[in-house]
DNA sequence: TCGGCCAGATTTATCGTTAAATCTCCGTGG
DNA sequence: CCACGGAGATTTAACGATAAATCTGGCCGA
């Protein structure tokens, strides 16, 4: 492996030329400067990142962990966080914490956390007392729908808005018996689940419609399989259903299949909506009507929170909420119609 | 930051000897290591892996570079490579290298490369001539389908008898104008949708059925959404189309769309197979027949080719070539089924 | 003529860990 | 009684880079 000193040697400068000509600082000459880069060329020459880490501490990289790499979800989410990065000279490396509280703890280790310059940590598993257990000295970014100490930053989005919002969607095209699949009631630990059920009963209650605690069809994980199955299970337990408010477009798209399973029409016998608008949402047949939580103003203020608490470590943690709206598509009735005889 | 020498003055001993315990070797006595194990926990110390590296050179940590994040085919690729890595105690991390050739060639800078134990490079942009640039002294595994200098490691699975199996089944189910989606005729650097393109032709030519360039549908890019607009286009053209081989899953799938915007039944009107076999594939409406690569063969090989790179640098380059089949679902026609009046 | 200053370079010390060599007892066998 | 071996620890020297301090001329103005 050819290292500075390779370089130095061979130019016939000090290593810290080569330092000071390879971070562009000014007091090289000219000449030198040329030469150096010259040896740099034809040694092939690549720096050490993990020296340079060690002793200046800079990485240039961020951390961003998630739960499951193959969530459309956070597929999309590092994509997008990517590009954002890209352009600043950053670059982004993605670790999979496993939605299990004992991977994700190991993910969280100091250790692995120290390695970044920041961190984007999407968790799920962990709870309040997990998370106060930490206490890194990289900047982190909580990306998420659980409930966090206050000294994080933090960005999520309008969780309980967004369920509510989908579910008047679907009352207001006819649907009465409105399933929340994916859907948990108030834990001890509120996620993700039991803001977007939150947002659920409350849109019904309004319309003056009582939850039904047999319309909460729950999930252990949010695959598209286990949802498919779980649709299967509730509607040959004899669950009348005539709406679905799904926790997680992931979560539609096993609910199309399992209603097209049982010869139910989508939307004429059952409407669904999705939460989170992935890319595919929109291409599927139907279209899936869902909460499009601006990913893009996610990102911009995840990564903003990141890099204030970059340039100072002190700053103010602050949470930010992302607005959501709905987005019409093909998996709930035009407005007006009535419920078709079936 | 807590660091070793913290630890080994609190325990009273040297900083080796917390080392030592640290590392589990066996040179420590019995209540020293218990006493070192203590001040560790009192005083929170978590290794700095930086230094580690620096010093040792091991990492524990595997890279896996993807061309695209956002593409499902990667996502669960990865989800597959980190849980068949994590009871071996090691650690998987994903970068995305961008479709560019650019891109990926500063994501494969030996700089960026020297941060992992082994990398698992899953290259789309580049060709021959920049990977025989490349001198990593890093173990590297080639996940992919473009050619490549012999000296590398490499996993990939038989594209164009896939392709083949795919188009045959189309015909065989009566479909006659198969048009392959995301084809590309052969060019100077092959690659996936050369190979498959390829077993489309010849798998049509050994039907007697002559392929026909305006049946080739390229795409720049494999997305759903790009997919969707060139079937739309093709179909508006006025292209006569019977049967769709879609170069990927997630290219069929905007092909379903596109084929529904034209008002065009699948598989009643025309039949779509796909290749990649993604986890999705099968909840589609209706299940999207296609093949399917042996995902865990795959995994399972290219980790056994780093292993082996791992544990002696000089190890012969082996390729391995995994086995393809085919899965029928609802987007091809039943045995025997004649061509519906449309 | 001489001190001062600045550009352009070098020297020194260090980041936190580990490999390898070394030291220090203590028990044992001859 | 002494040499020897080995367990249990320590010391020394890196790994490859960078921050901070220091050095060296040459050029300038007074």
């Amino acid at each position: 492996m050819v290292t500075m000193s390779d370089v130095a040697r061979a130019a016939g400068v000090s290593v810290m030329t080569v330092s000071n000509v390879l971070n562009g600082r000014s007091n090289v000459g000219a000449d030198t400067r040329l030469r150096v880069l010259e040896v740099v060329e034809e040694l092939g020459y690549e720096i050490n990142l993990t020296a340079r880490r060690l002793r200046s501490g800079r990485t240039g990289t961020i951390g961003l962990i998630v739960p499951q790499f193959d969530l459309h979800y956070y597929g999309e989410l590092a994509s997008r966080i990517s590009e954002a990065l890209a352009p600043e000279g950053m670059h982004l490396v993605v670790e999979q914490s496993g939605a299990s509280r004992e991977r994700e703890l190991s993910a969280l280790s100091l250790a692995r956390l120290q390695q970044y310059d920041g961190v984007l940590l999407s968790a799920v598993g962990l709870d309040m007392a997990d998370l106060d257990r930490i206490h890194p000295d990289v900047p982190i970014v909580l990306l998420g729908e659980q409930a966090v100490p206050e000294r994080y930053h933090r960005v999520r989005m309008s969780n309980v808005a967004g369920a509510r919002l989908a579910t008047e969607h679907l009352i207001d095209r006819g649907a009465r018996r409105v399933a929340v699949l994916g859907g948990k009631l108030s834990a001890a630990h509120p996620e993700m689940a039991t803001y977007r059920a939150d947002g659920w009963s409350r849109a019904l209650e309004e319309a003056g419609l009582p939850p039904d605690p047999g319309l909460v069809i729950p999930l252990r994980t949010y695959s598209i399989a286990e949802a498919r199955g779980a649709i299967a299970d509730a509607l040959a337990g004899g669950t009348e259903i005539d709406g679905i408010f799904a926790v997680t477009d992931e979560v539609a798209i096993g609910a199309l299949a399992g209603l097209h399973d049982a010869g139910l029409r989508v939307p004429d016998d059952v409407q669904l909506a999705g939460f989170d608008n992935l890319g595919i949402s929109e291409h599927l047949v139907p279209g899936l009507t869902t909460i499009d939580p601006d990913h893009a103003a996610m990102v911009t203020a995840a990564l903003r929170l990141l890099r204030r608490q970059l340039e100072d470590r002190t700053a103010e943690p602050e949470h930010v909420v992302s607005d959501v709206r709905l987005i019409v598509r093909g998996t709930t009735r035009a407005h007006g119609d009535s419920v078709p005889s079936a």
